[in-house]
DNA sequence: TTGATATTCTAGCGCAAGTTAGAATTTTCC
DNA sequence: GGAAAATTCTAACTTGCGCTAGAATATCAA
């Protein structure tokens, strides 16, 4: 069954042939699975919706994945990996934590505006028990990498001494729920929202 | 069809007997829907569901209810009086803008701890458009009532220059995102919590 | 107890949405 | 051009859920 089975035999004859544009339909499945599925939820996203959004019928979208939940699965992931991307090239980058946790934010945001909202954090109870908590757990770990900036930042004197991991959820919150109303707020430029941030986070966080 | 229309005849021998046991099981699953639609959202959440979660079975539910859309949009509502009340209470307390911003935040978590997880802000999208509509104005209307908080602070000196309604918004994230998580967080006092919004919003919005 | 009313249940209808099978169409390579 | 593979469509099956009808039970006044 599993991929890559055949030996050294000959089948294979134009095997990967699709691979150009097959590939990009299924990102743009993907990239609509997951804008849809994070305004309406899972429940209420009809795969005619998903498939709609592209110009294909529904049962188009059971050629590039087995079924609804692994659609949703696969969006999850590929939230989480641009997630984690960020958070790498921020971790990468040094500096203070509070000049770490000012930088995850506005990549984060930037990146919203470039790929839209993700399903980062969002519900995950409509997967399979082994998908959901394979998904909860990289959300914590990447939640820890989170705690990390604010601990680092209480260490050398650039943040408040706090609760990381509350403190953590409450952005997290924020950010979430930019998901959900910006879409719906026309003339909100990425500097204004990210100085908004700055205030009613940054500016309580930073130490005088 | 409209109650009450009968004249001044006969009828009525007994009519206002079920108000005591009645209104209590409403507002019995009226809570338990509220509570439900914000854990799993309006789709996911079954009419079963919420029966079980009071010992019903879903039929029984329409003797309270004509359908699931009134049963949420009854929900919304309820939510939104509360809202309301702590929101009336506060302006009524006085004080400064920061003040009655703490406050208001204090309440508002004791409320949440108190009638469990509400239906603010949240997806109206399943609603009739008349009852979305609504809901949608009535959401907004109690949004300026918040930002009239920050000008007031803004004004009195206790409050950062900041965009009010952008703030608002990112606040309620916050709280809307508490009322997801932290259910599923036992240890956890709303002391800790109160103190960790204050350290994470105020301290930022409160000028030096 | 008894009848009337209030409340809940059982059974089933209808529809929407996930899914499948196979035909129809497009694409690709000789 | 033509055959094989890849992609999408049409049509239908299945299930779950909102909802209804009517029977069954509980509550209560006299």
């Amino acid at each position: 069954m599993s991929k890559g089975d055949s030996l050294i035999l000959v089948e294979e004859t134009r095997p990967m042939a699709q691979s150009q544009k097959s590939v990009k339909k299924r990102e743009a499945i993907l990239r609509a699975a997951i804008e849809i599925i994070n305004a309406k939820g899972f429940a209420a996203a009809t795969m005619t919706d998903i498939a709609a959004a592209i110009h294909l019928r529904d049962a188009a979208l059971y050629y590039y994945f087995p079924n609804k939940q692994a659609l949703a699965f696969a969006g999850h992931q590929r939230s989480l990996e641009r997630f984690e991307a960020i958070l790498a090239v921020v971790e990468a980058g040094g500096g203070q934590g509070l000049c770490k946790l000012r930088r995850f934010l506005s990549a984060l945001l930037d990146d919203a505006v470039t790929n839209g909202p993700q399903l980062y954090f969002g519900d995950s109870s409509y997967l399979d028990e082994t998908q959901r908590q394979a998904i909860e757990e990289w959300t914590a770990r990447l939640s820890k990498r989170l705690e990390r900036f604010l601990e680092e930042g209480m260490a050398d004197g650039t943040i408040t001494a706090c609760e990381p991991s509350l403190v953590v959820q409450l952005l997290v919150g924020m950010l979430i729920w930019l998901t959900k109303w910006t879409p719906t707020t026309p003339g909100l430029t990425n500097e204004r929202l990210l100085e908004a941030i700055e205030t009613t986070a940054l500016q309580g966080l930073a130490k005088a």
